[in-house]
RNA sequence: GGUACCAUAGCCAAGUGGUAAGGCAAUAGACUGCAACUCUGUGAUCAUCAGUUCAAAUCUGAUUGGUACCUCCA
C-alpha cells in the first residue's frame, strides 16, 4: 500500500506500527446540523481506505469522533430553547444513518467529548504543568513558541501566518497565534474546571481521543479534510509533541473538497447539498460512485453530467451482473469459487496506488466487459462466468457499492423457459407477454 | 502577503522522462422478431512561453488562469 502523506507531501510505502494492523483516526463532524456532500466524502474516502486494508489482510482499527460541544451547537440549542444534548443525539443519528445510507461501515468507536470531559481536562493539566500552557482570566492558550517545529504539516512559518492573518488580536495572548484550549464561557453547556466554568477548545479532544482509544500516544494513519490540516491537525502535532513528545500519526490523509457546479459550496450561496437529500434522490450507491469517480485528494465538482455519467456507469455494472445471475440460475449453478486473479490483482493494485479509485474503476470496467462476452458466448463457460461475477462482487464491496444478489424461482425459471419456447415457436405476441413479466420482475 | 494544490478531447478522469488508460456523451456499424442489453470502429500532442535532454504531458524557470488554507467550514 502506498498512500501520499500531506506531512512530507509525498507518495510513501506504507508500514505500519504493527504488522498487518492498522490504526486509524478520522476528524468526525460537529453535530449541529445535518450532514452536507462535503462531510460525504470524507465518510467514504476513509471507509473505502479501510475496505481497502480489509481486502488487503489487515486489520482495522478505525475511530472517529463527535464534537458535541461548540458554540454552534449552544446557539442552536438557545433559538430552539432546548438543551445541548437534544440538538447532538439528533444530528448525532442523523450523521450515523446517512453514514450508513453510503454504505459506510460505522467505526469502531464514535468518541464524545462530553463523554471525554475528565480526560480532555487532565490533558490540558498536563500541558500546563509542562510549561506549553497558561492561564489567562480562566482561559487556558496553547504556547505555540515553545514548539520548535510548528507548523511541519502545513510548512507555515509562524512569522509568515503573522502577516496579514487575520487573526483576531487578543491582547492578552503571548501570541496571536497561540490557540485556545479551555474557554471561560457563560452561556449555555458548561463544565467545572481548575481555571474556570467552562468548555475546552477544539483542538484537543481528537489527541485526548487518540489516546484513549488506541491506548497509546501514536497511530498509523490520521485522517481528515484538507481544510483541517491548518491549524487544526498542525495543533494536534503540537500538543502531542508537547504532552509525550510522540508525533501523533505517522501518515496524515486529507481529502479534497466538494465544489457545485464549480462554485465552492456555502450557506450563503444557497447550494447546500444534504447527503439524506441526495441519496433520496439518486441512491447511496450513485452518491458512493460519484465520490469516487474522482481521486480522493483532487476537488470534486458536481455537476449534472458527473451524476447522469455515474448513474449510466452504475447502471451497466448492474445489467450485467444481473444477466450474469440470470443465466447462472437458469442452470442451476452455485455461485461460490474464487475471483479471476489478474483482474482483481489489477484492482487491487489501484486501489493500493494511494486509493487510486479512477483506475479501479477501469479495472472494473474491463472485467464487466469480459462478463458481458462470457455470459454472450454460444457454449457458456460457467465457471469462468462465476469467477467473473464474484471478481465483480469483490470489487464493488471495496467501493462501497451493494448490489442484491438475484435468485430465481422456480415460477422465474418457467417463465424463462415459456419466454423462449414463445420465441422459438415465432409466437412474439406471447414471448412480449413472458418478457414484459420478466423485467416487471427486474429479471431482464 | 504566506503556504499548498491544480490546469490533459464536449464532460469526468488516469498517466510524473520514451512517441497520450478508462468511462460518459457523440457518430458509424454488428447482433436482434421488435425493443432493451451487448460488442466493434472513430476523437486530444496534454493552459502559454522558454530551457534541460537523444527523448517531456511528465524535469527546470517564467507567464496566465483557477482552488484551498492562514477564521473551531469535511
Amino acid at each position: 500500500m502506498k498512500l501520499f502523506n500531506s506531512l512530507h507531501n509525498k507518495v510513501e510505502a506504507f508500514k505500519p506500527m504493527d504488522e498487518n494492523e492498522v490504526s486509524m483516526y478520522v476528524c468526525g463532524p460537529t453535530v449541529y446540523n445535518y450532514p452536507h456532500i462535503g462531510n460525504a466524502r470524507p465518510i467514504i474516502v476513509f471507509d473505502t481506505l479501510k475496505k481497502t486494508f480489509e481486502a488487503l489482510g489487515y486489520k482495522v482499527k478505525f475511530v472517529s469522533n463527535f464534537t458535541d460541544v461548540d458554540d454552534k451547537i449552544i446557539k442552536k440549542a438557545i433559538e430552539m430553547n432546548v438543551d445541548e444534548k437534544t440538538i447532538t443525539e439528533h444530528f448525532i443519528n442523523a450523521y450515523n444513518a446517512d453514514r450508513q445510507s453510503l454504505n459506510a461501515d460505522l467505526p469502531d468507536v464514535t468518541p464524545k467529548v462530553t463523554e471525554t470531559m475528565d480526560e480532555i481536562i487532565d490533558f490540558i493539566k498536563l500541558l500546563v504543568e509542562k510549561g506549553f500552557a497558561y492561564e489567562i482570566d480562566g482561559d487556558v492558550y496553547f504556547r505555540v513558541n515553545k514548539i520548535d517545529d510548528y507548523g511541519q504539516l502545513s510548512n507555515q512559518q509562524i512569522e509568515d501566518l503573522m502577516v496579514g492573518a487575520r487573526i483576531d488580536e487578543n491582547a492578552l495572548k503571548e501570541n496571536p497565534l497561540d490557540f485556545t484550549l479551555w474557554k471561560k464561557t457563560e452561556e449555555g453547556i458548561k463544565w467545572d474546571s481548575p481555571w474556570s466554568k467552562g468548555r475546552p477548545g477544539w483542538h484537543s479532544e481528537c489527541v485526548v481521543m487518540i489516546n484513549n482509544e488506541f491506548h497509546r500516544h501514536q497511530i498509523d494513519i490520521h485522517g481528515g479534510g484538507m481544510d483541517l490540516k491548518f491549524p487544526h491537525h498542525e495543533n494536534e502535532i503540537a500538543q502531542s509533541e508537547a504532552a509525550y513528545g510522540t508525533h501523533i500519526a505517522n501518515y496524515w490523509l486529507h481529502n479534497g473538497m466538494v465544489n457545485i457546479d464549480g462554485e465552492k459550496m456555502s450557506k450563503s450561496l444557497g447550494n447546500v447539498i444534504w447527503v439524506k437529500d441526495i441519496v433520496e434522490k439518486l441512491g447511496g450507491n450513485v452518491v458512493r460512485w460519484l465520490m469516487l469517480s474522482a481521486h480522493y485528494r483532487a476537488p470534486l465538482n458536481l455537476n449534472d453530467q458527473a451524476v447522469e455519467t455515474a448513474q449510466t456507469e452504475l447502471e451497466k455494472i448492474k445489467t450485467s451482473l444481473k444477466q450474469a445471475y440470470v443465466k447462472l440460475g437458469l442452470a442451476d449453478i452455485e455461485l461460490t469459487g474464487n475471483p479471476d486473479e489478474p483482474l482483481w490483482q489489477a484492482f487491487l493494485d489501484a486501489m493500493s496506488d494511494d486509493l487510486n479509485t479512477p483506475n479501479a474503476f477501469k479495472a472494473l470496467f474491463d472485467t464487466n466487459k469480459q462478463l458481458n462476452a462470457a455470459v454472450r458466448t454460444r457454449e457458456i463457460d460457467y465457471g469462468r462466468v462465476t469467477s467473473l461475477v464474484i471478481t465483480i462482487e469483490k470489487m464493488l464491496y471495496v467501493l462501497g457499492i451493494k448490489l442484491d444478489r438475484i435468485v430465481l424461482s422456480d415460477d422465474d425459471k418457467g417463465v424463462f423457459a415459456n419466454w423462449n419456447r414463445a420465441k422459438a415457436e415465432k409466437d412474439f405476441d406471447a414471448a412480449d407477454q413472458y418478457r414484459a413479466v420478466l423485467m416487471e420482475r427486474g429479471l431482464l
